[in-house]
DNA sequence: TCCCAGGAATTCC
DNA sequence: GGAATTCATGGG
């Protein structure tokens, strides 16, 4: 991999293990836009990036500097890392994950902010990618800051908690977010007076952290293994989903298993490497019923 | 009209 | 405790 400054623009040539659109379609991200197949423009760290695939496994991040990349883009798409390891530590757990990993092999974990994850993964409840992402940009585009204009469209990025203190839970119900208001509202109240941090997660083991994102209502195990795998890095975190117990009791339960027991045999299988089986598994599966 | 959606809270037995 | 029901909204 080599990171090639060309005038406003940023060129990464060789990268391995990684395709922008599968990275961002995969289910962990709702707060972009697909331009084509190539070409998407990502909204994060209040910036709007607009970002195509060039040619020969490069990646073009337009308007952006050495500096920028390197701060920013780098970790929020995890470029830095060898997956190559990763799957073949994960091969090696079980061979039967190679078809998963062989179609979504251009899938990295993106690093998101904490806020926003939160916040997107309690709307994300019972409700399908577009219509969560529907929801991510409307109240980004109430509450947060403009941060520019890109074939035609304004965006916004997710607004701060601060930019939420006045937000009320008839606000969010306005919204469309249905019975989800109050979880929404419950979560901006508990970040807004600080028993909600992201520093209050640091010292936290996996299991103690846990709890204390599911002390938030509306934050269950599943949503608060999101938010640890997509907004804080725990990368052995493993959410369970109705698509992930589909195809983990096809792998391993003949005779089906509830949640508990999948994210346990899961945690003793796959180890720190969770994170990334849950999201090949994911992505593979919910692709092939499409 | 009916059914389901990257679930979680509540109610029921 | 664990299983069924409810929750608001949109789309097939």
């Amino acid at each position: 991999m080599e990171i090639v400054p060309q005038n406003r623009d940023i060129l990464i040539k060789d990268i391995k293990d990684f395709e922008i659109d599968q990275t961002l379609e995969c289910g962990q991200s709702f707060h972009f836009d697909r331009i084509n197949e190539d070409e998407y423009i990502v909204i994060a760290h209040n910036r709007m990036l607009r970002v195509r695939r060039g040619e020969k496994n490069s990646l073009v991040l337009y308007d952006t500097s050495y500096e920028e990349y390197k701060s920013i883009w780098e970790d929020y798409f995890d470029l830095g890392r060898d997956y190559s390891a990763i799957k073949e530590y994960l091969l090696s757990r079980d061979e039967r994950l190679a078809p998963a990993i062989e179609a979504k092999y251009g899938v990295r974990i993106m690093h998101q902010e904490f806020f926003e994850m939160l916040m997107s993964f309690i709307i994300s409840q019972n409700k399908q990618i577009p219509q969560i992402k529907k929801l991510v940009f409307a109240i980004s585009e109430k509450w947060g800051t403009y941060v520019g204009t890109m074939y035609g469209k304004d965006y916004y990025a997710f607004p701060t908690p601060k930019q939420l203190e006045k937000v009320s839970a008839q606000d969010f119900k306005e919204l469309k977010t249905g019975f989800r208001a109050p979880y929404l509202y419950d979560a901006l109240s508990k970040v807004l007076d600080g028993s909600i941090s992201e520093e209050g997660t640091r010292e936290l083991d996996n299991e103690a952290l846990l709890n204390y994102l599911c002390g938030i209502k509306g934050v269950g195990e599943k949503v608060a293994s999101c938010v640890m795998l997509f907004g804080l890095s725990r990368r052995d975190a493993f959410p369970v989903d109705v698509w992930i117990k589909r195809i983990m009791e096809e792998m391993y339960f003949e005779n089906g298993a509830d949640k508990k027991k999948i994210a346990a045999f899961a945690r003793d299988r796959f180890g720190e490497y969770g994170g990334y089986a849950q999201q090949y598994l994911f992505y593979y599966a919910r692709d092939g019923k499409k």
